[in-house]
DNA sequence: CGTATTTGACCCGCGC
DNA sequence: GCGCGGGTCAAATACG
């Protein structure tokens, strides 16, 4: 998670601060987006927090000294920018009592402010808030990480069909010294995934070539390697095409054929031969 | 301009 | 040995 643009408290907004010293009164007499700016930059600056990562949430914790419960305001504004702010108000009745003065006046008096871009997996209608010993903590949980898709089973894409001797090429390694080791794969159709899977139970019966046919309106079904493209050759008595493909990784043997079925082009013929000597990449 | 694809040439095995 | 079908190479070309 990126929480590099998170705060707003670049040593230049500091100085900046420093520069401009104006008083909060003037301040208020608003209408001036530049000291509004720099108002907001002052309360920023005079709020120190903490953002934390905990493994189903993201917690922040923001220094809110003196400031009582009511005077803090919690919400998210641009769909995704949490905004904690609070204000220490000067208690005027206090202040004004007869034979009381300041002596010294350093503890901000003012508007304290936090703005923190969300992450994409953050839940904006779970954001909690507790405020303790001036120091506010706000907890915003995360959204499940997405549901795995089920793979589905070839049984449901009858429109898929095994063509040739069952071999994977692909998941190879993870076979590797097991030799009963059940065996699946997981192909992946635009719009649809297929795992084939228990056709193979002992390493033995690999096959170095086998062949399916799925339908598909495009020809590059997604199998979890990446392929160079070596050739292409109008083979006889079908209108379309045959390409061939190599393994890009670079020492792999395995290659692949891909045609249309020319008695229904609506079904694409995958023919792989060889077996990786390493994991998929995706 | 680097990378991927296209495409004709070449190569190889097989049947005659 | 020759021709055919099909697989591969690599130069040319397209593409981003």
């Amino acid at each position: 998670m990126d929480f590099r643009n998170f705060g707003f408290n670049s040593p230049l907004i500091t100085i900046l601060e420093d520069m401009l010293d104006i008083p909060e009164e003037q301040e208020k007499s608003k209408n001036n987006p530049s000291q509004a700016y720099v108002r907001d930059a002052k309360a920023m600056a005079a709020t120190p927090a903490d953002v934390m990562e905990y493994p189903t949430s993201y917690v922040f914790i923001v220094d809110m000294p003196g400031i009582s419960h009511s005077e803090i305001k919690v919400h998210v504004e641009d769909e995704n920018v949490l905004v904690v702010c609070g204000e220490r108000k000067r208690e005027k009745e206090k202040d004004e009592k007869e034979g009381v003065k300041y002596v010294r006046m350093e503890r901000r008096v003012g508007k304290f402010m936090r703005k923190f871009q969300l992450p994409d997996n953050a839940n904006m209608d779970k954001i909690s808030a507790v405020c303790q010993d001036g120091v506010l903590r706000v907890t915003v949980e995360k959204l499940p990480p997405p549901e795995p898709k089920k793979p589905k089973t070839i049984e449901d894409y009858p429109e898929t069909i095994i063509t040739g001797p069952i071999q994977f090429p692909f998941n190879q390694a993870d076979e590797v010294n097991n030799d009963s080791a059940r065996t699946s794969s997981l192909l992946q159709v635009p719009g649809n995934e297929i795992t084939v899977f228990n056709l193979l139970k002992e390493r033995r019966d690999v096959r170095e070539r086998f062949a399916f046919k799925t339908k598909s309106e495009v020809e590059i079904l997604d199998d979890g390697y990446r392929w160079r493209k070596y050739g292409k050759k109008w083979v006889k008595n079908s209108p379309n095409p045959r390409n061939y493909y190599r393994c890009s990784i670079d020492g792999c043997p395995v290659k692949k054929r891909v045609e249309r079925d020319k008695e229904d082009p609506s079904y694409v013929i995958t023919t792989y031969e060889g077996i990786h000597n390493h994991r998929s990449v995706s």
